[in-house]
DNA sequence: CATGAAAAGAACTCCTT
DNA sequence: AAGGAGTTCTTTTCATG
């Protein structure tokens, strides 16, 4: 991982779709070089994969909530994050050092829905409490920020 | 927006680098009519971009956080959002129906950046109070979910 | 709005340094 | 770990139904 490495990761993530051509010219080394160097990127987890990004009201998923979770003090965590995860709805899952052990995001396309949510995130063996805060406006989300350069291992080469 | 559309937006949500070929092949069209109706989705707002995901640990942000932000009664809301967003750490930062007005979530590689961070954001002006939470672990994040069919509008064609 | 053909460019593999 | 050459596939444009 040197600045190479960095300058690609930043550009994958300002545009995911940039062609290793395009990167090459970027970085100054040729296609193949690249597409070896982003090929290490993937292999080593540090690029987990490629995304469009989508703007959830123009595919009708118009709310967006935040759901804090409190469990009881015996539960089980394994199932209560099955049973979570088997939930479509909810993009993002936290697990928190508070009195709310998680935090779920969700977007649904109506009220009844997120009603609908959230009674069956309280219905789930082994949550006591759910506290729901809907979002009025997002004012920006997945910002990539630059990669530091003080660096940090991270295992197979 | 119709069904091929959907199909096309799932395909891209869950690898943002397919192939124009090869969504085609999946949705049962040419490659030059697929082409076309993403650049549709893109002209209309549906595809806003298209990210690389990377592992926030493998960059060395092993460290996520978020933050309430309590402002005051009397606070100027656009001059606090334009202090938030010019801090590059905040990665989103949502508009909430709560008493903390605002959520952000914070990366950063030590509990010394945390801690200027906060600092930074309790110092800004109509800043009254703030409150951190750690991430202890992400269970998950970004999941796309799939697009509802009983469908929205969503402006320009 | 979709197709087919044709040209340009990119990706991928192999091989060399 | 990087560059060069050659092959394959994709992207892109354009004319047509």
């Amino acid at each position: 991982m040197d600045e190479i490495d960095r300058t690609i990761v930043n550009l994958l993530r300002a545009d995911g779709r940039t062609s290793y051509a395009e990167l090459a010219r970027r970085v100054g080394l040729t296609a193949p070089s690249v597409q070896d160097r982003v090929a290490k990127l993937e292999k080593n987890g540090v690029i987990t994969g490629y995304q469009a990004v989508v703007d959830p009201e123009a595919i009708g998923l118009g709310i967006t909530a935040l759901i804090g979770i409190i469990p009881d003090s015996s539960a089980d965590h394994l199932a209560i994050c099955d049973k979570l995860g088997a939930i479509e709805q909810i993009e993002s899952c936290y697990f928190l050092a508070g009195v709310e052990c998680y935090q779920i995001k969700v977007r649904v396309p109506k009220m009844a829905d997120l009603e609908q949510l959230i009674h069956r995130v309280a219905g789930i063996g082994g949550v006591a409490q759910t506290r729901t805060t809907i979002t009025l406006s997002t004012k920006w989300e997945d910002r990539p920020q630059p990669i530091p350069t003080g660096e940090v291992e991270h295992g197979v080469d």
